[in-house]
DNA sequence: GCCAACGTTGGC
DNA sequence: GCCAACGTTGGC
């Protein structure tokens, strides 16, 4: 493999969509639908197969991340925003130009303990990270190589305690 | 429920 | 191109 997996971060409001309804979903695979930040869309499109993902509750008690899936899928145009029903349609999209895509996911592991936003706050070495600034809303992230080891070095420390 | 941060829209 | 108004996100 030439090109190293990259790394990435998505929020969902378990309400709305959990990791347990991931690792219940067909094929344990979804399409990450209804991205409306162009921010956010660049982000899916820079998704390659292969990419891993952190898993984040948003609107959650407390907010989390509690676990990783992986990308199966790289980006191809949502179809919710076609659909005058969805509560994601965009009248402007241009069918012959969809302005919005979404990549396909598949759940990998849940952590048995899951890492919330206060754990992570407290590391030196997520100094940085996307998700702990300040007013942070992006729902695509990307993640650093080194953060990524910081997390999974924390999931195993909270998995011996 | 509050509110800060942010993105988008539209008047000018 | 500016910016006020508005809607949304998401932690608390």
């Amino acid at each position: 493999m030439a090109q190293g997996r990259q790394y990435w971060l998505m929020k969902s409001e378990p309400e709305a969509f959990s990791i347990d309804d991931l690792a219940r979903a067909p094929k344990q695979t979804t399409s990450w639908d209804g991205v409306r930040n162009y921010q956010a869309r660049n982000f899916l499109r820079a998704m390659k197969v292969g990419d891993q993902v952190l898993f984040y509750h948003s609107n959650a008690n407390p907010p989390s991340v509690v676990g990783i899936a992986e990308v199966v899928k790289g980006a191809y145009p949502d179809a919710t925003q076609f659909n005058k029903r969805d509560t994601h349609y965009d009248p402007g999209s241009d069918p012959d130009q969809p302005c919005w895509d979404v990549v396909d996911i598949r759940f990998v592991r849940k952590f048995t303990a899951s890492l919330p936003l206060d754990l992570l706050r407290g590391q030196v070495g997520l100094k940085g990270m996307e998700l702990l600034r300040k007013g942070s809303r992006l729902s695509v992230q990307p993640v650093r190589g080194t953060e990524w080891d910081e997390i999974i070095r924390l999931v195993r420390a909270q998995a011996d305690r």
